[in-house]
DNA sequence: GAGAATTGCGAGAGCGTTCTCGCAAACCGT
DNA sequence: ACGGTTTGCGAGAACGCTCTCGCAATTCTC
C-alpha cells in the first residue's frame, strides 16, 4: 500500500497545463477566466481525484465557513437533539459547518469550548452560556470579536444578540390551566444546575430560562381565580436520584400535590417513574405539566400536557442572525419567540 | 472597533525576543528547549492572549486531531443520540474532535458528506453507511487510505474495522419470551428506508442489522415451543404517517396480533400512538417489544420491554479502535457486541 | 489601422504554523 | 588545555491554498 500523498491543486495544474492560479480560479470560481479552461480544469481534476483541502483554503481566505455551537447538554436531551438539528440543517442550507460542543453547565468547560473553537477560526458562535453571570471568558476582546449568537437564555449583560423563548408567559400559563381544571394543590418541581440534592428554599438559580419559568410559576400562582390551597416548591439537582427523591418527598409531604409542574424532561420523567412504581396513575391520580415537547410525550397515555418551545424555529433564526452577522450585518437583538401549552390528558379535571 | 488581527506565533516571538520555532518549541513542547525560555515564552503568550491557530497547526502537520461522524440520523433518535455522545465523549477522552455530519439514509447525501469530512483532512472516519451494497465511493483510494470504523451495520464487503450488535440472537430472544408468556398471535412491524407506505411481502433490506433482526425474529417463530399461531409481517417506511397506518392495518387485520415487535423507537411510538387513541391497553390488551432502550421507555407505564444494545459502549469501542488505527496499528476486526433483552411490563402474560 | 480597453493567465507572496538543519555556546572527559 | 559531545536556538523551507499584480494577447473603438 503506497503512502498515497494526497493530490493537490499543484498536480492538477501539471496535468492540466496551467498554473496553479487558474485552477484555483477555475476550481473555487472567480476572477476572469475562461469557460473553456474551467471546463478542462474541472475534467483533469475530477480524473485525478482531486479534493480541495478545506483547511489550506480556510488558512488563506481566512473564513473556514463554520460555526461553533457550544451548548451545555449532549442530545439526549430533548430541547438540545431538536435544537442542534435545526442548526446543523440550516447551516448547512447558508453553506456553514458546524462544530459542536457540549460543557455539561460547566464554566470551566464552557471556556475550553470557546477556545477550541476559536482556535479552529470558527466565522461565529452561537452559545448556551452556561451561567448567567459568569460571562468573562465571553468579552468581545476575548472571542476575537467574532459574532456570537446567545440562545435559550440570557447573559445579565446584553452584549449580544440573543434568542429566547417567552418561558414567563408559558409558565404562567400552564398553572392557570390546571387551576382552571380544579387543581389547588400545586407542586413545582424545578431543576437547577449546580446544587446538590434537593431543596425547598430558592437557590440561585443561574440560568435566566428556568429563572423565568419559576417566575411564571409564581405568577401563576398569584394570578390564579380561585387561590390554590397549598403550594409546595422543590427546587432539585438534575440528576435522576435527586429527581426521583424529590419526588418522592413532594407525595409524602402532609399536603401532596395533585399536579406537579416539572420543569423539564428529566424531572418529568422523575415523576412518571415514581408514580409508576407507586400505582398512581397519570392524569387521573397525579397530574402533570412539563417543559418542552418530545414525540414520546405526545405518545404515551395519556399525552403529556407541555410547554412546546419553537426550538426548530429557534436554531433556524440563531443561524440565520450569525450568518447574517458574520456576513458584515452586526445588529445586536433582544429576540423572544412565544412558547405555548399543548393540552393532552396527563390534567385530570377535578370538578 | 479596531480589526484586531489575531495574535500570532510573531507577535509572540517578537515580544519574548526569540525566534518563531522557539516559540513553537516551547508552546508545543518538543524538541530541545531551556526550561527558562518555556516558562517565559509561555508567561508572554499569555500576556497577549495568544491563541493556537489550529488551522495552520493541522496543515503543517499533516494531522488534524478530528474524526468524521457520519451517521444516517440526527439525534432526535434514540439510538444516534446516545452513540453520538458516546464517541464524542471518548474522542475528547483521547484528544479528538468530532465533526458531525448526518445523511437521512441517502447515499448521495453520504458521499457529500464523506467527501467534506475528507477535504477537511479528517484524520478518519466512523461511519453508518447508508446502504449495505451502494459504497463505492468507500474504498479506500477514495478515501486516501485513512482509518475507517463501521458502525451499527455492515458492509458487503468487510473491508474496514465494523463494530455492530448482536441484534439477531436478542430479536430471537425477545420472541421466545413473548411465547413463553402465552403470546401466539405475534405481529412484526420493521421499518425499512427507502420503500412507501408499507407492504407485507418482505422488500429489500438495505440495512444489515435492520435484516438481522428480521431473522432473529423469524428464528424465534421457528423454534419457539408452542408454534405460534398466526404470524403478520410488515416492512414499514420509516415516517409518522406510514408506521401509523401500518398499525392500523395490523390490529384491524381478521387475526390482530397480540404483541407487535417494531424494529425501531418511531415504530414503538406509532403503536403506542394508536392504541393510545383507540383506549387499548398496552401490557393488557396489546403487548409490545421494541428495540433500543430510551430513558421515555424505562419510564412509561408499563415500561416497555425492549432489546437494550450497549450503545455506548459501542461508540466508546469505535473510537477506540479508530484512533489506535489512526496512530498506526490498522487492523480491520470484525467486533460484535451482546445486546439483551430487558423486561418490563409491557408484555402481558397470557397464561 | 492605431490606440484604448478588455480578457486570460502566470508569477509570486503570504496565511500561521511545524520541523529539519546547522551553528555557536556550554559542557564534558582525559 | 583541547577535541568531542551536548544543549539551545535561529534561519528558512514547507504545508496547500488564495489573491493581487502585471503582462501579453485579444477585442473594441472611431
Amino acid at each position: 500500500m503506497a503512502t498515497n500523498r494526497n493530490v493537490t491543486i499543484n498536480d492538477v495544474a501539471a496535468a492540466s497545463g496551467v498554473s496553479r492560479a487558474t485552477v484555483s480560479r477555475a476550481l473555487s470560481g472567480y476572477g476572469r477566466i475562461n469557460q473553456a479552461t474551467i471546463d478542462h480544469v474541472h475534467k483533469v481534476a475530477e480524473s485525478l481525484g482531486y479534493k480541495q483541502n478545506a483547511l489550506a483554503a480556510a488558512l488563506r481566505a481566512g473564513k473556514t465557513k463554520t460555526i461553533g455551537l457550544v451548548v451545555i447538554s449532549d442530545f439526549t436531551n430533548a430541547f438540545f437533539d431538536r435544537a442542534t438539528k435545526a442548526i446543523i440543517d440550516q447551516a448547512k442550507e447558508l453553506g456553514y459547518r458546524v462544530l459542536i460542543s457540549h460543557t455539561d453547565e460547566d464554566v470551566e468547560v464552557e471556556k475550553i469550548a470557546v477556545d477550541t473553537m476559536l482556535s479552529n477560526q470558527v466565522d461565529g458562535l452561537i452559545l448556551v452560556p452556561s451561567s448567567t453571570k459568569k460571562h468573562s471568558h465571553l468579552t468581545p476582546k476575548k472571542l476575537g470579536n467574532k459574532p456570537v449568537v446567545i440562545i435559550d437564555r440570557k447573559l445579565d449583560t446584553p452584549r449580544y444578540t440573543t434568542i429566547t423563548t417567552g418561558d414567563e408567559v408559558a409558565a404562567e400559563e400552564a398553572v392557570l390551566h390546571a387551576v382552571e381544571n380544579g387543581h389547588s394543590a400545586l407542586g413545582f418541581l424545578i431543576a437547577v444546575p449546580g446544587i446538590d440534592g434537593f431543596t425547598k428554599a430558592q437557590p440561585e438559580i443561574p440560568i435566566t430560562s428556568v429563572q423565568e419559568r419559576a417566575d411564571g410559576f409564581l405568577s401563576g400562582v398569584k394570578n390564579s381565580k380561585p387561590k390554590p390551597k397549598s403550594v409546595s416548591w422543590l427546587y432539585c439537582e438534575d440528576t435522576e436520584e435527586a429527581a426521583n427523591a424529590a419526588v418522592v418527598s413532594l407525595l409524602d409531604s402532609p399536603k401532596p400535590p395533585s399536579i406537579i409542574f416539572t420543569s423539564n424532561n428529566d424531572m418529568l420523567l422523575a415523576v412518571l417513574k415514581v408514580a409508576g412504581d407507586r400505582g398512581i396513575k397519570i392524569g387521573k391520580d397525579l397530574s402533570v405539566i412539563s417543559f418542552d415537547d418530545s414525540p414520546w410525550a405526545a405518545a404515551m397515555v395519556p399525552g403529556i400536557t407541555v410547554v412546546a418551545r419553537p426550538v426548530e424555529d429557534l436554531g433556524h433564526l440563531a443561524v440565520t442572525e450569525l450568518v447574517s452577522a458574520i456576513e458584515g450585518k452586526p445588529n445586536h437583538r433582544q429576540i423572544v419567540l412565544p412558547a405555548h401549552l399543548i393540552k393532552r390528558g396527563s390534567v385530570a379535571k377535578l370538578k
